[in-house]
This record gives C-alpha cells, sequence and structure tokens, in this order.
DNA sequence: CTTGGAAAGTCAACAAGGCTGACATAAAAA
DNA sequence: TTTTTATGTCAGCCTTGTTGACTTTCCAAG
C-alpha cells in the first residue's frame, strides 16, 4: 500500500516535506506533555514524581516481576530505581517477595493501596486516551497505532514482548 | 462519524478495552523513548542535555521569537530556562538581538552554527519519523495525527498556534 | 564442597534541570 | 513621575539520573 505511485505520478514519500515531519515531531511533544500532566498533578499532591507513577505502571502490568527485569525494561541503573522503589515498599504500595525457585530473586507485586494508588493514577490518563480514541475514531486509532510502532526501538520491544515474570 | 452506531448494534466504544487503554499508554511510553534516543546521543556527545534541544528547536520553527514567548512554550521557570539558553547563546549557536519596537524584549535566533547544530540533533528524528510514515501509509499518519492532537491540552496548543513574533 | 558469579541492596558523591524567592536594570505605559 | 513589564541573575532546594565501591545471599559449576 506505500511505495505506490500516487495519482500526481508521485509517490507518497512526496507529501512528507520538511515542514510537515517537524511537525510531527512537535506533536509528538506536545502530546506526550498533556499525556502526563494528569498523573503528575496527582503524583505532585502525594510528594511523588514520574519515576514512582513508571515502577507502579509496570508493576501493576507484570505482577512478579522481578527486580532485573524492572531495570531492563525501565533502562536505569539499580541505584536509581532503588530509591524510589524503597519508598514505594516503605510506604506500603509495593510489595517485594523473596522467589520460590531462585531465592536471590525478588518478585514485586502491589499492594491493595498500591492498586488503588495506580488507578487514580492512570484515570486521567486513561480518559484523556480513550476520549482521543473515541472522538478520533477507530480507524485513526489504528494509524496512530502502527505509526507509534514504528517509533519503538525494535530491540527495546522484542525485549519487552518476551517478558513473563511468574513464580512467586 | 464518532458516536455512531457500528454493524453490531453497539459503537466503538465497546472496542476500547481498558487493557488496549493501557497499550496505548505504554506505546507512549516507549515511542517517547525511542524518539528522543537519537537526538540524546547527539547532546551527550557535546555535553548537552535535552532542554538544549527544546531551546534550539522552538528558536529554529520561529526565528524572532522572544523569550516571554519561548518561557510560555517551554512552560518553564525563567530561571531553569536562563541556565540553558545562556549556555547556548555563550557558545555561539543562538543569538540574542534587542527589540526594535519594544527595547525590553529580546529576540532569539539561531547562529549558522545553530541551524547546523539544530539539523544534526533532529536529523535521527526526522529520518525515523519519516521511516514511520512511509512504513505505516499515509493514512495511518493522519490517524496518527489526530489522536496526537486529541491528546495536547487544547488550552496550550490554541496559545502555540496563535503565536507570531515578528520584528528584529 | 568450594568457589565463582548472579541478584539484590546500600552508601557516597556528582550532574542536569526542574523549582522558589529575592533582587536589579532598562524601558514602556499609565 | 510612577508603575509595570521584560529580562537577567544569585542562592538554595528537590528529583532523578549517573559512577564507583562494597556487602549479603544464594545458585550452579567445578
Amino acid at each position: 500500500m506505500n511505495r505506490t505511485p500516487g495519482p500526481m505520478g508521485g509517490d507518497a514519500l512526496l507529501y512528507l516535506t520538511d515542514e510537515q515531519i517537524r511537525k510531527g515531531i512537535e506533536a509528538m511533544y506536545f502530546a506526550y506533555r498533556g499525556f502526563t500532566s494528569d498523573p503528575d498533578r496527582v503524583l505532585e499532591s502525594r510528594g511523588y514524581g514520574r519515576a514512582h507513577h513508571r515502577v507502579l505502571h509496570f508493576v501493576h502490568r507484570r505482577p512478579g516481576m522481578t527486580v532485573n527485569t524492572l531495570l531492563a525494561i525501565l533502562g536505569v541503573t539499580k541505584q536509581s530505581l532503588n530509591r524510589v522503589l524503597r519508598a514505594l515498599i516503605e510506604d506500603g504500595f509495593v510489595e517485594n517477595r523473596v522467589g520460590r525457585r531462585d531465592k536471590r530473586e525478588r518478585h514485586l507485586y502491589l499492594t491493595a493501596a498500591g492498586t488503588e494508588f495506580e488507578k487514580e493514577l492512570s484515570e486521567g490518563q486513561r480518559g484523556r486516551m480513550r476520549g482521543a480514541y473515541r472522538r478520533a475514531g477507530p480507524q485513526a486509532v489504528a494509524g496512530f497505532w502502527q505509526v507509534l510502532e514504528e517509533m519503538m526501538d525494535p530491540e527495546q520491544m522484542r525485549q519487552y514482548m518476551s517478558l513473563r515474570d511468574g513464580g512467586t
């Protein structure tokens, strides 16, 4: 479907002026800002930062994930993660269970309070995305997805998709 | 087009499970990371950060913009911007001209070196987006745009779109 | 069984880039 | 003349990233 010459004898590439590309870059910037603004407000009121939100999000998505896995997903150092994770554990939002098969590993879970907090954090974000999806329509959403996928780092994504930490 | 019931008697809303919405949230996170990774590498090699890139980008897009305008776009404090802007001016990438009509204002321009640097910074990003656009196809791109626009803060965007700093 | 390496955690020190508050100067506007 | 606006600057704080060094616990290979 792409690469086929258009009616003007050119091809889809011709429509991608530098101006359009740069507008796309700005759109990503502003959209990402809008996208994080809701949780940011909730986080600030509770004395947390975006780093805490990321931990809560991924632990919610993959309960039982190990610390090492989380490190790989977030792409930060363990010292950096540890500061954030320690706070969340001390405040009772995240739980740290010793691995059953491998006792060196720690598997991460959200507590009831953590689940509640994560829900509160992502509520605005989910509402915003739901609204955007609804107003733009299903076809637009499909396109949105395709382009976003193309922008991700393929190496990174292959790694993330293959994660499957079970076991206590 | 939206809100019209589909062939199943339901409507598009039915397809938006919580799982899909949350996957969309993750897609934004990972895509944004991929999106910034190219310039980040260039910046690091030169001892700059993302904040410098943002300044170069917007000054390139709107030459002659005032400091106040840039502050409004970036949404940071002037103390924070000043640190970054000062470095760019001292290093000869940005120029600071006194306003003609209002001599209190400083209008910002990229120098030749600044234009070059900006180009180098955005090169990878533009290539990535161009590739994503091309592989996903024009229809997908239109949808991508629609959804991104819906995610931006409307207040913020109305403000940005109306900017037009002329004058020296 | 010993030993090497992996998983996790911690301390210290540093940098970028946000923030607030206080203050200074020049120029426009009232 | 006085007030307000636009800009710039100093000092100090916070979060979240970084390196480097070191410990404890435990698995696994020899």
